[in-house]
DNA sequence: ACCTGAACACCGTTCAAGT
DNA sequence: ACCTGAACACCGTTCAAGT
């Protein structure tokens, strides 16, 4: 039973596999992936560099489900919304994943080719090339702070019992209960990240005319 | 050896031997943690709930290097503004233990004291109470994805070579030294952020009267 | 090249034994 | 109550053996 005429596996099942067991359990083990995939746990090393290449393929997996494709007609302001929200939705679809991701950036070539895109329609539309990566920056640390909000339980804002902060659960209690607490941060977020944009690039088309 | 007459341990002394480690070696193990205490890694389990009741004795000590303490004549501005630098601050110092602490929210009660205020302080000043969270939770949000780019090293934002980006080359290399990247950001999105409330305030004020 | 079975080091946790 | 030593289950990784 060693070494089939087609191979038991390929990176495309492992990583199936993995993000399927992480948003079932919110954790994968390299046994528990090579069980789930029904092959040894040493297979998996034949395939991948150890644990760490498996949060490898799935850094990847996430980075190709963010379509944003702005399209060269459009102007920024629209592209930079549809890409905040398309990361956003990428996280929210696969939330125990978004952890696992903190330590490095997303860089594979789809993201990268978005970044790109991004970086072009803003340097067309006038906006000073030092301040872009500054404010991609902003939005990038706004969207991944907000993921990682969507894996935390809502009850773990609740003020614990016995301490006094009458103010803040009045203010928990105010909430509607619709859109969520963390969908309404992130509309209010991104909608004043990009005004902050705007307001950028109007003082910088102003200032040398 | 068995029971000293003074304790070998306390959690003053677990919390800063495990920040130590996690300072120097980017993460800590039971063992190492004990080894470090001079002292066998089952004594650990005396004092704390294993591993992740270390990892909430770090979330407690940087929650209560977040000095904010916004007095009750400031006004909630330079308030939100020093409480979300001091945030900032208590985990720039510790950058390696900004990933563990992203699955829950800090919530020591000097947190949630510094929240009481600033909840206090915004309703004082005419802040519709269901926006309060909305808010406070963007800015939150913002400043754990702002610390979390503290850890990773700016190389990462190089683009891997092989792949066509020009324009996010440009903008790469269009950087200043100093600020960091990181840094500048953080300025960006915090001021932004708070003009954002200042504008839900000012729209709110203006309304019904 | 790819899968297996066995092995190893290491980690988190438990627990009876001692004071 | 607090520390030790020993033990256990489990995980990540390696490697020789097989096709």
């Amino acid at each position: 039973m060693a070494r089939p005429r087609t191979a038991l596996l390929d990176l495309e099942r492992i990583a199936t596999a993995a993000m399927d067991l992480v948003d079932e359990t919110g954790d994968f083990t390299m046994p528990a992936l090579a069980a789930r995939l029904g092959v040894q746990t040493a297979s998996l090393y034949h395939h991948v560099d150890g644990r760490s290449g498996v949060v490898e393929l799935l850094r990847t997996r996430i980075g190709s489900e963010i379509v944003s494709a702005p399209r060269p007609d459009q102007s920024w302001e629209p592209a930079l919304r549809s890409y905040a929200y398309s990361y956003r939705a990428a996280f929210a679809a696969h939330p125990h994943v978004v952890p696992m991701l903190t330590t490095e950036p997303i860089r594979s070539p789809e993201v990268l080719a978005g970044y790109e895109r991004v970086v072009a329609l803003m340097e067309k539309s006038g906006f000073p090339l030092p301040a872009v990566m500054t404010a991609l920056t902003a939005l990038e640390n706004f969207v991944l702070g907000a993921a990682l909000d969507l894996a935390a339980p809502e009850v773990m804002w609740a003020v614990p019992p016995g301490i006094d902060a009458d103010r803040l659960n009045a203010a928990l209690a105010a909430q509607p209960a619709e859109p969520t607490r963390a969908d309404r941060a992130f509309d209010f977020g991104i909608t004043v990240l990009l005004r902050g944009c705007a307001d950028l690039l109007a003082a910088t088309t102003a200032e040398p005319e």
